[in-house]
DNA sequence: TCTTGACCTGGAGTTACTCAAGCCCGGTAT
DNA sequence: ATACCGGGCTTGAGTAACTCCAGGTCAAGA
């Protein structure tokens, strides 16, 4: 498929999706006889994965990473895993953070409250 | 106090907290008579709201907009609640973000094991 | 044929810091 | 008395990760 449809069912915008490529974060794009990007499915899979590490915070120099892995084939999973498993750990992180977060907005609307009445 | 222990007590850089006070979102600031910042606890208090609004992905131009209200004193506290209110559902969104993000994570994983079997 | 729409590249602009260079100033060790 | 810290100051450059734009190609439809 085009890079449009890439980037409507992937969440990323055009324009993200040709910097990363630029940037080697995606494996395996190739070109259709005009010079245009074409994406198979598994592209799409991957942009979707991209799109969720950067929405939860995973800098791009470890996508980076993880896209030079994954290049290196099947032998690579026990790092990929590694990769992933760490993230999750900085989701959990970052929820902890929203909660924390979320306490002292209660708090601040509830003295805004008091100041109301 | 001096501006190290501000930051310490924030949680914001040293350089974060010069730069924010001269974008303006940082109401109140006193300074010696050597020239230097002075913070109180209520400075305080208010950086460490900006750390953690900061923290969970609220815009520069959002704070700069709340300590602009603050500064204009009790009338803009409806305001001021309207943009909290606005983040926390932020906040909640994200939290869903990082839950589907973790779900991606965990069927990835899996993969992974099927591989490594 | 002419135009439209999607794509291309290269490069400039943006956000929110972050770091470094070079200077001042008060306190302490020699 | 002076040399040397450590901490603060300002200004300005550098960075990350996009994001937008100008200017150009090309295939397909009216």
């Amino acid at each position: 498929m085009r890079i449009s449809e890439a980037a409507a069912r992937s969440g990323l915008k055009v324009d993200t999706i040709r910097y990363y490529e630029a940037e080697g974060l995606i494996p395996n794009v190739t070109r259709g006889p005009d010079g245009q990007r074409r994406f198979s499915p598994e592209n799409v899979d991957w942009l979707t994965l991209l799109y969720w590490l950067r929405e939860t915070g995973m800098p791009m120099k470890v996508m980076q990473r993880f896209a030079a892995l994954y290049a290196q084939g099947d032998k690579t999973i026990p790092d990929r895993k590694a990769i992933l498993i760490d993230h999750a750990r900085l989701l959990a992180k970052r929820r902890d953070d929203l909660d924390r977060c979320n306490d002292i907005l209660t708090r601040k609307l509830e003295i805004y409250e008091m100041y109301l009445k």
